[in-house]
DNA sequence: CTTTGGAAG
DNA sequence: CTTCGAAAG
């Protein structure tokens, strides 16, 4: 009796993908891999993509450099690209930064106080008509997790946000952050440090008690969407598409595993869905644990 | 008319290669390099070599092992092995150790305090009659940078020797280890670190104020090598011969430029030059910022 | 396991 | 410039 309705047939899907999993793993047959789709270029009404953004925490922009990061970044061309964990004070900014990766407009943040660690960059084609950096509190404003990017048609807000590891600061983060986006037509983009649900992980069951899957955490993105409102740009175009991850941590062979997290995010507002040609994640360039993922804007 | 006093040729020979290396230099020709000798393998009475002693300063020894340097040395398979600047704590010593250099009688030595700085090791074929640590004086035995092993027909020291960097210390040593080796039929190898005189350096003029070359430093080693006393094997054997070297910096470009320092040695009694079949330096094995020297032995 | 800055050579 | 240990992820 083949062809049950559409709903039936996706859930069952997602199950049947959920034991394969476990029986490949088993059979020794590999990890559970999630395809990277090919480009889909024109919104739901068939408007052509018309701006491409890319973000990728890069872990140490120097290393990512060497690891070939802005060869591919010339090779994709987005039109705008969002860095976190650049891990670099402007004194040591590696000259291939300033050559012609067809981004002239450049801003970068990062704490003074601590070299090294953390730090953002956004660098864009076109000039954006105003930026800022944080969320405007002074308290949370420390650590420059935020660079804010206006353009014609909306805000960019792309962002590292803070891990669980320092106790119950996140969610005082959360609240302000959310409070900071309210009522924006915005792009939020980065490394939100955070899986939303389930899927969004390899190991769901064992890293409740763990830093970017935490109970407060995954019910604070939660919140985020229904707050601002966002939509998560790749969970709206591929619902039930499991096992695609945006970073593998370099311990314990995560990465040939597939032992992975999605923890990189475009979240769009509502009005910009329409606008919405594609969401990529782009698992095999590994120049970082991260992986870069796109967005493509028919606007 | 050809052919002068021997002692005449040494030297006019020794002011041409000097005048050579300027020339070379300024017209592009490349460094003045040092070839290192094949193998002599009798003592000049005609005996055979039949004990091999190699000492290599490894600048740590977990990236020497990455580098080739175990490989390096089963080749040249010696019978005793002196490594100076392991950095590495016990419990953190590669299985290729253990394995088959051939080398079962292992000593090691280093500063508990300070995990990752200085260390030596020395691994021998056959099991030597005693070995023990340091030169009897607490005061100079902090830092571990002396291990004796005691054979059938010698006491083999080898040392690690503190640089000037620690101001006036380098002498206050120097004086304690001369009293520690006097009297001794002995063989000293290691890193000195100090270059003997003007031949044994690539700057000697400018390096007057640095370690290594300081006038108290290699007046020090003068005096190493009269109250012992002491005869530098690879000089004895080599009495004119320029740009050998053992050690070129990291930096600067150094080792293409051939700019380095004689800072390690086989020094022995006079009673064992009848026995002194070779000493030679490993230009080419580079698993390190020194290279090893060896020395083979008619006893 | 990998990145960073810092100490040391 | 390279080694190492430390902190952080």
């Amino acid at each position: 009796m083949p062809k049950r309705g559409k709903k039936g047939a996706v859930s069952s899907r997602r199950s049947k993908t959920a034991a394969k999993k476990n029986d490949k793993e088993a059979a020794g047959e590999g990890p559970a891999l999630y395809k990277d789709t090919p480009d889909q270029k024109t919104s739901p009404s068939g408007k052509p993509a018309i701006l491409k953004i890319c973000s990728w925490n890069v872990d140490g922009l120097r290393t990512w450099i060497k690891k070939k990061g802005i060869d591919w970044v010339k090779e994709e061309a987005p039109d705008i690209l969002c860095l976190q964990e650049t891990k670099c004070s402007e004194n040591k900014l590696p000259a291939e930064l300033q050559e012609p990766p067809g981004l002239p407009h450049q801003y970068r943040s990062a704490p003074l106080d601590k070299e090294g660690y953390s730090g953002m960059g956004l660098l864009s084609r076109q000039c954006p008509l105003k930026v800022s950096c944080g969320i405007r509190e002074e308290e949370h404003d420390q650590e420059c997790w935020v660079i804010v990017a206006k353009f014609d048609s909306f805000v960019l807000v792309a962002a590292y946000v803070p891990n669980s590891g320092r106790g119950l600061y996140r969610q005082c983060w959360d609240e302000a952050f959310r409070k900071f986006l309210k009522g924006l037509p915005l792009v939020l983009c980065g490394d939100l440090n955070v899986a939303h649900e389930e899927i969004d992980l390899h190991n769901p069951k064992g890293n409740k008690k763990n830093a970017g899957f935490m109970p407060q955490e995954h019910q604070g993105f939660g919140e985020l969407l229904q707050a601002v409102p966002l939509a998560d740009s790749f969970r709206h175009l591929c619902p039930s598409t499991a096992y695609a991850y945006t970073i593998w941590t370099y311990m314990m062979n995560a990465p040939s595993k597939n032992v992975g997290w999605r923890l990189n995010y475009f979240l769009l507002s509502h009005s910009l869905l329409p606008a919405l040609c594609d969401s990529q994640i782009h698992s095999k360039a590994l120049s970082s644990d991260h992986c870069p993922i796109t967005l493509y804007l028919a606007l």
